[in-house]
RNA sequence: UCCCCUGUAGCUCAGCGGUAGAGCAGCCGGCUGUUAACCGGCGGGUCGAAGGUUCGAAUCCUUCCGGGGGAGCCA
């Protein structure tokens, strides 16, 4: 007998195959006729298979009448078309197995929806729930076609480091790495002696790979980094994590054009792979979620993303005729009230935004002519705003130092990415995205903590 | 980190100076294939914590802790 999952017996195909099913009771309807309906689920999709156990089972009224929420069984029986509507197929148990019971009396689970808030204090369980076994299905498919994405088109992906001495952005808050014993630190001259520490001086967890990534693209030609990121920034918003998952690619001989094509290629496949291969959930998540979200979703893959410069913007944001709660100007940096109303009521649609001024981006993008912007750009989209930053990096030697200097960073801590320049420098053009701020964009969920499975942020590593 | 809101039964909430309530879940019973099944009954709370005001505090005040929304920063 073939054990089979949920996924495969709710399909019209299974229909005549005696099987073994594994998963968790969902619910449980006990028939007027004396038989049960048993709603059974194994995280394989979206939906349940409908088992019917027979009153004749012998097990009927001490096991199978008290089944209970989140209870694991095996089931073996035929797969029959179903009479009734609802589901296409059902199982005929011949044998039902309790494998672990779930205590109703203080297993946490309803067969009723719960807030987000109430589960996120259970995120061991909440996988067990439509919403959260959904969000894990879209994020492993989001993860595959990254790699096959990058993959099919030549991209070496990359292993950049967790554990870093260099700060990428000159600035910004960082996890520090050490085995010093913070009760008695090794001193010198009344400060902490690094030197002591495991790697003979400050340490940190990595706030981007880009620039080891770099290093490989300009040798390799084409590569990615995908892999955790740590911010130790102290903000409480639906939209921040202290530990969150980033896709960097980097490619040599490449300009900021080259990276936007790149870029909008890059979301139109990841958006395109979910609505071809997560069908059931999405719809789940445009139910219960985000009534909007196929719309949303159809308009990534429908049109060729706008490309405004940052010059046109400040232009469209003054001539708005809107009162913002921080000003526009030319030079200051847009805020999210002017990035959402770009995208979700001015053109209503994806946009690349490029060109900032030079004063608000950092050193490694590349200066443009006009000495007053860089070749920076930002992809805002509906419903969350900037999903992805990019740049094309500044190959030239002289204007990287300067550019370090003017921003308060100590070239000799960059020798190594300054060779990159020294040696053989190419224009290379790279991004970041963030992969939990697409998952919010491909299920409509409002808060980042419910789109990763065991959150961090300021208070909470719980699990 | 700042501003606003909020914390009452396992869950979602009502009560907002006079001594604790509903729905759902749970338990018991009923019901000729059910679909968040339905119907009847029952049990369940030191009202986030610590102080204070008051004859009396879930209710008013202070502080702390947790949660949510917005902002900054960003992905």
């Amino acid at each position: 007998m073939d054990t089979i999952s949920v996924a495969a017996a709710r399909r019209a195909e299974a229909v005549g195959r005696t099987v073994r099913l594994c998963g968790w009771v969902r619910t449980r309807r006990d028939s007027k006729g004396g038989f049960s309906f048993i709603e059974l689920n194994d995280g394989s999709c979206q939906g349940n298979v409908q088992v019917v156990a027979a009153g004749e089972l012998p097990n009927y009224e001490d096991v199978v009448k008290k089944l209970k929420v989140g209870a694991s069984v095996a089931v073996e029986g035929e797969v029959k078309a179903s009479p009734a509507k609802g589901q296409a197929t059902e199982v005929h148990a011949t044998k039902v197995d309790l494998l672990g019971d779930a205590d109703a009396e203080t297993y946490p689970l309803q067969k009723k929806g719960h807030t987000y808030e109430f589960l996120r204090t259970i995120a061991h369980l909440r996988p067990r729930t439509n919403t959260f076994g959904g969000i894990a299905r879209l994020r492993h498919q989001v993860s595959m076609s990254v790699h096959q994405f990058f993959d099919e088109r030549g991209f070496f992906y990359i292993h950049t480091p967790i554990i870093t001495a260099s700060d990428c952005e000159g600035g910004g808050e960082l996890f520090r790495v050490t085995t010093i014993d913070p009760d008695k630190p090794p001193k010198k001259d009344g400060r902490t002696d690094y030197t002591q520490d495991f790697f003979g001086k400050p340490a940190y967890l990595t706030v981007s790979g880009q620039l080891q990534v770099e290093a490989f693209a300009c040798s390799l030609g084409k590569v990615y980094t995908f892999g955790p990121t740590f911010r130790a920034e102290n903000s409480n918003t639906p939209r921040h994590l202290a530990e969150f998952w980033m896709i960097e690619p980097e490619v040599a001989f490449a300009d900021l054009s080259d990276n936007m094509n790149l870029a909008e290629a890059f979301l139109k496949r990841i958006v395109g792979d979910a609505l071809a291969k997560c069908d059931e959930d999405l719809k789940f998540f445009a139910e219960r979620v985000d009534k909007g979200l196929f719309d949303r979703l159809n308009a990534i893959t429908a049109q060729p993303f706008l490309r405004v410069s940052y010059t046109e913007a400040v232009d469209i944001l003054t001539k708005a005729g809107k009162t913002w709660e921080f000003p526009v100007a030319w030079g200051s940096d847009l805020q999210s009230e002017h990035e959402r109303f770009l995208t979700e009521q001015h053109f209503k649609q994806p946009v690349i935004l490029y060109d900032y001024p030079r004063t608000l981006k950092p050193f490694y993008m590349r200066v443009n002519d006009d000495g007053k912007t860089v070749r920076a750009m930002d992809v805002l989209v509906p419903g969350v705003g900037e999903i992805i930053g990019g740049s094309q990096r500044e190959d030239r030697l002289d204007v990287l130092e300067t550019r370090m200097k003017e921003q308060g960073l100590h070239p000799e801590g960059y020798s190594w990415y300054a060779d990159l320049r020294r040696y053989g420098t190419v224009p290379h053009a790279g991004f970041g995205l963030g992969l939990e701020r697409t998952l919010l964009f491909l299920t409509g969920m409002a808060n980042i903590r419910d789109v990763i499975p065991f959150p961090r942020t300021p208070g909470n590593a719980e699990y």
